[in-house]
DNA sequence: CAGTTACGCTACGAGCCGTAGCGAAAGCCA
DNA sequence: TGGCTTTCGCTACGGCTCGTAGCGTAACTG
């Protein structure tokens, strides 16, 4: 959580101000929201938080450095809400994860980031570690309690389970980002339902035999 | 294809250079590959293209726009090949568009651009015609084709083929791109095969009824 | 030929970047 | 208490990019 790794040396001398830290992220959100992406500048996030610019370069590389941990504090939100069934669990994770990028903030600077890190490797991972790994879990932790309702056969064969685990991650991020952001078209309760029931199909015809309960066709139209 | 839409008023007066507008395109994608999309400056595509700055800038209203034309001519490539199957067309088409998301330019380019969409309507308009409906093509296309071949039945209903087409294609390309972008893992012939029998599982579910040939597992493993 | 439009070139104010240097503040430790 | 260390706010700076204006010239039309 913290923006730098270690305090470089030792401890000692004025330790760094946690309120500066949650007054420069709260600022860079607002900023985002306020400019967008491509307009947001440090100087002014600087001036939003009651800082001076240069305390803000000690600390972050750049622009993207710190947008990544501005918005990775978002992703906290996310939950895996026990709802009774693996369908419904999707379509909650679904709609939970498609509200956080119907925020202003959010929408505009997570592509960016992305496209950054394409160039930069120190970036990705960093990306990686706050944000993806926090949605991944929740796909993890879904399966482990689809399979504990019975729903879902165990795996013994761990990387094939992993293999699908990443699959099954990409799908649903993927699509759900593509829906929002690219077809910019609405990530309502109807798609969700859809969706988890294409991606229930799908994981019965990958994993090998079928799950033990797959409905054929939910409820869309009577 | 052209930059602007038309020439404003009429004829007459000198026209303007084709040949200085597939330099510009050329030198910015070579641009995008030298520099990526963020050190990208126009100033440095129109000393490449041997134009002035100026011309740039009467032609193209950014760098988002500018980019926008120069990948956009890269997604030419993609077609259908007429694989035989449902199975190893949707194959095809991951794979093609796996390459294209592994070139250089469009790496870095794409996100970037859709990022600025976010916050940009006219922008975002541009892509979708210039770059998405190329793509949403495709999806279109193969599903004729497998209803030709009786791999899919025919869809009387056309509002829910509609929003058939849409969600596939959101899956098919946010997968992918997240896959490619996001996870930065390869997406090879391997994870394109369990991919395709996960979409096709999904079909299945998601339309009703099952199609005429769903495989329950290809042949990933024996 | 006159009329119209695109072109190359130069120059400019404006804005942001990222850093350096300073004195003061805020903690630790003897 | 005094010394040591690190962070802080502030100011100032060179360098770069932006997007536009103005000019004379080139190319094509009627």
């Amino acid at each position: 959580m913290q923006s730098r790794s270690t305090p470089s040396t030792r401890a000692g001398g004025r330790p760094r101000s946690t309120e500066a830290d949650t007054a420069i992220l709260e600022a860079t959100r607002q900023a985002l929201v306020d400019l967008g992406w491509t307009k947001l500048t440090l100087g002014d996030v600087a001036t939003r938080a009651g800082v001076a610019k240069t305390t803000l370069y000690r600390r972050w590389a750049g622009k993207s450095e710190l947008v990544v941990d501005a918005v990775a504090e978002l992703f906290d939100e996310l939950e895996l809400p026990d709802s009774g069934s693996l369908a419904t669990d999707i379509e909650g994770v679904v709609l939970q994860f498609a509200a956080l990028l119907g925020r202003p903030e959010t929408k505009t600077a997570l592509m960016a980031v992305v496209a950054e890190s394409t160039t930069d490797e120190p970036l990705r991972e960093r990306i990686r570690a706050s944000i993806v790994d926090r949605q991944k879990r929740l796909v993890l932790a879904g399966r482990a309690r689809a399979q504990d309702r019975g729903e879902l056969p165990a795996e013994p064969d761990t990387a094939a389970a992993a293999r699908t685990a990443d699959l099954i991650f990409d799908v649903i991020a993927g699509a759900v980002v593509h829906r929002a952001l690219v077809s910019a078209e609405p990530v309502d309760a109807e798609w969700a339902e859809q969706f988890t029931s294409l991606v229930l199909g799908g994981l019965a015809a990958v994993s090998g035999r079928g799950p033990a309960a797959v409905p054929s066709a939910p409820d869309t139209a009577p």
